[in-house]
DNA sequence: GCCAACGTTGGC
DNA sequence: GCCAACGTTGGC
């Protein structure tokens, strides 16, 4: 079992949206390493941290999980969808999803500040100087200790 | 709203 | 293959 981090802007798509549909198809990913992070390393049943990104007080505000392997994404090819690709081609998709499950909030949210004054997390790829990935792994000592501050 | 950092595009 | 221009991300 692998632990991951995703993000996810609250306006658009917050946690609380997760709650409520339960499970949601991880669409619009335009990115190869986040694509290839959820094509090649993820499997059912990994851990998700959902963050919340883009927002005041950006930090992990829930727990999900993988749902699904990963499929062909559907917006690639949706002339109407803003993440359509033109340049993606059916016998050969660009990009993949996975369906993502809510499990629960945070007892609280654990902010980017303090994950940023915490010398225990070790090199975690949220926190690389200019680190813009949607999609991240994380490990499990750095899983443990996150959900141990809530 | 600002802006640093990064990925992608496309001319050459 | 190089690299300047451009668009996007995301914290602040």
């Amino acid at each position: 079992m692998r632990y991951w981090l995703m993000k996810s802007e609250p306006h658009a798509f917050s946690i609380d949206d997760l709650a409520r549909n339960k499970i949601e198809p991880w669409d619009g990913v335009r990115n190869y390493q986040a694509r290839n992070f959820m094509r090649d390393g993820m499997s059912i049943g990994d851990g998700i941290l959902f963050y919340h990104s883009n927002c005041r007080g950006p930090g992990v505000v829930g727990l999900a999980e993988v749902a699904s392997t990963a499929y062909h994404d559907p917006t690639q090819f949706d002339v109407n969808d803003m993440h359509y690709d033109p340049k993606s081609h059916p016998d050969a998709p660009r990009w993949y999803l996975i369906d993502v499950a809510f499990i629960r909030k945070l007892k609280r949210i654990v902010t980017l500040a303090e994950l940023k004054n915490d010398s225990s997390l070790g090199d975690f790829a949220l926190l690389r100087r200019g680190n813009r990935l949607s999609v991240l792994p994380v490990s499990s000592a750095q899983w443990s200790h996150i959900l141990s501050l809530e």
